[in-house]
DNA sequence: CCGAGTTATGAATCCCACA
DNA sequence: ATGTGGGATTCATAACTCG
């Protein structure tokens, strides 16, 4: 198909009884059934993105009146949590027969399925290196604000055993991280504009197309060139074509023959990149956003603390969960808005409008900001 | 012990038979005895820090250390894991019966424990409403550098059931962040510093005391004051310490007689914040009903006048009883109802949708009802 | 061509008082 | 318990429209 490192190696010297490994195909079929079709033990990674179970219930509206396009596919239908257990523990004993004594896998999912499907890895013997957090940079907010914007999806990385010698990039990883350790918790922007797949009619194609910078960073961490990775919920093929572009071989399984074929079109299309461009790239860092909230909580700013603007014309006192209250008035609200209030404005920037006094100075909180912000460092991003 | 809201209340009115409620004490004792022993349906919140590394009749093993032979290495883990499993299932069974049914529980964990909690509490019955990540600002360096830095900690919060109504003050935390949800990913540095306890001889008391600006962010995002938090595994106290600041009642359980009375003494020296500080920001939700029809009665719209919407392409006439008709048809219902029929949407809210010419600009009627508000409130007074 | 304004959309367990 | 209807609720990003 293209170029590898190693992918003939991987085929060679096998009894004659032994099936071929499908590399860089994308395999039409049950995820259970064809990998316990692949030999055993052949397999250096498995990444897996299973259905999540999500248990919707009516349609939900944006504000705006809007529908949002929820997924309510078959495949992600079970009848119950056992059932779901049962489906789960038939996926995993199969990927665990596929891997490599050294091999690991990664799982994504959301709170709706994956403490059933760590659990079960548990029972199963896998042994859980880290649980990683994909942060949503642009996560769907809650639209009727009844809980906290489900904001990050979780990946738990496990060896088939705990004594296994598995592949860990530590130093290539650090080093495109600023030197610091790669951290638990990844920032990615979720998968949008060109590089969405979209079907004939302009429509997404998949409902949960994975970014390729997930893909990307996890096959970076966990595996070398020429390296096999198997996934047995290929869906739009995100992880063939981050693997072909890394120069690692791929097996993928597709129960539905529209994303299969699609996957292999968009796959066919990669270029691999240059041996010497497979070193990680350094990632930029981001300003840390930091909220009132946050001075309160780290105690910057006490509840109760007495807030003033440049003039001390207007004053306003702290409250413990980071919204001010106006004195002379019942107005409660954010630094911005209780701000805008008071001068009888629109807007307001709470963070330079209002000030506080202390060690016999007043300056605007803002300042307080910086000092965080500098004290968290390194890890906000 | 200290002045509350509401603590008188939680104990009047009960049988004999029903014991009381021991209302911010430690009680000193198992966790499944002591939460047995509470009435039921009499908490609201729980939060729960349970321990992973028990040793349950010499069985149990700590998940990420045991070194044990390849042979046993599967049977042993399965005995480990079952013995967790059985503990686990009888606390959150005792916490469950001791929750009134609205209210909601947070348990904080690792990857070693953290996703057979969130399975069995899924198995009882709980209904998850958001899974949360604490995210380390100084966490402890990977030293071997063989894994990503384990950098945060999951925290699931649930409901009692799936129908409960929970409290969850979104608008006093949308206030506190910069006028943007709260997510479910928080940043917080560890527990250091003057905030750690520490014993004798100068080491930390507690080897896993959690921050306070945590439980903080909990307990003012699900309780109101003078609440009932339940912590079946007290420890240093931390969530007693928080309580008492933040003006709720606590209920704390801890096996070791060292560290309730630390954490005795450490909440004793808690000063309750103000009640200016904790009263919760007005929310709309909680905004005492005003129908239009009141604001025709009271003369702040008149019968005959014309109303619009924000570009002016639509247009309604009041009518004397509080319903509204549509130019050009016969359309007449209320605010809400001509609002939706005028765009074709399924629902809308008049409130914001129409709008009134007055003093010769064009306002949402919601304007009108905000100084209705206001007059009542006065008048209340 | 550029900038401002508008529209579209993403793995979502998303209301509640009252009759 | 079930149905009805008032009315509360969104953030980041990309694409598109228009002047």
């Amino acid at each position: 198909m293209y170029s590898q490192t190693a992918p003939l190696a991987a085929n060679s010297g096998r009894p004659a009884d032994v099936p071929a490994l499908p590399l860089n195909q994308v395999v039409l079929g049950d995820s259970v059934r064809e990998m316990a079709a692949l030999p055993p033990g052949s397999v250096d990674l498995v990444f897996a993105d299973p259905p999540y179970n999500l248990q919707l219930g009516g349609e939900l509206k944006r504000p705006d009146e809007s529908r949002v396009d929820a997924v309510d596919d078959a495949w992600d239908q079970f009848e119950s949590f056992q059932a779901y257990d049962a489906f789960t523990r038939a996926w995993l004993l199969a990927a665990r027969r596929a891997l490599k004594p050294n091999g690991t896998l990664f799982v994504i999912g959301s709170y709706h399925n994956i403490f059933r499907v760590g659990a079960l890895m548990q029972d199963l013997g896998f042994w859980i290196l880290n649980d990683i957090i994909w942060r949503k940079a642009n996560p769907m907010p809650n639209f009727r604000g009844r809980r906290f914007t489900n904001a990050h999806e979780t990946l738990i990385w496990a060896a088939r055993s705990a004594d296994a010698k598995y592949t860990f990039n530590y130093e290539a990883l650090k080093a495109g991280n600023d030197d610091v350790q790669m951290r638990s918790d990844w920032l990615f922007p979720l998968c949008t504009g060109q590089e969405r797949l979209k079907d004939a009619g302009g429509r997404k194609l998949h409902p949960t197309q994975k970014p390729e910078a997930l893909i990307a960073r996890i096959l970076l961490s966990a595996t070398k060139p020429g390296d096999v990775v198997l996934d047995p919920f290929f869906g739009s093929g995100t992880t063939g074509a981050v693997a072909k572009r890394l120069r690692r071989s791929f097996i993928g399984i597709e129960r539905e023959e529209a994303y299969a074929e699609a996957a292999r079109t968009r796959i066919d299309a990669i270029e691999p990149l240059s041996e010497e461009a497979l070193v990680a790239p350094p990632s930029a860092r981001e300003a840390p956003r930091v909220a009132f909230s946050a001075l309160v909580e780290r105690g910057l700013v006490t509840p109760g603390a007495e807030l003033t603007d440049a003039k001390g014309r207007f004053r306003a006192v702290v409250r413990a969960d980071g919204t001010i209250s106006l004195s002379g008035g019942q107005n409660v609200g954010s630094i911005h808005r209780v701000g805008a209030l008071a001068q009888g404005a629109e807007a307001c920037n709470g963070w330079t409008f209002w000030h506080v006094e202390q060690e016999g100075r007043r300056h605007p909180i803002d300042v307080l900001r910086a000092r965080l912000r500098a004290e968290m460092g390194i890890a906000a991003e």
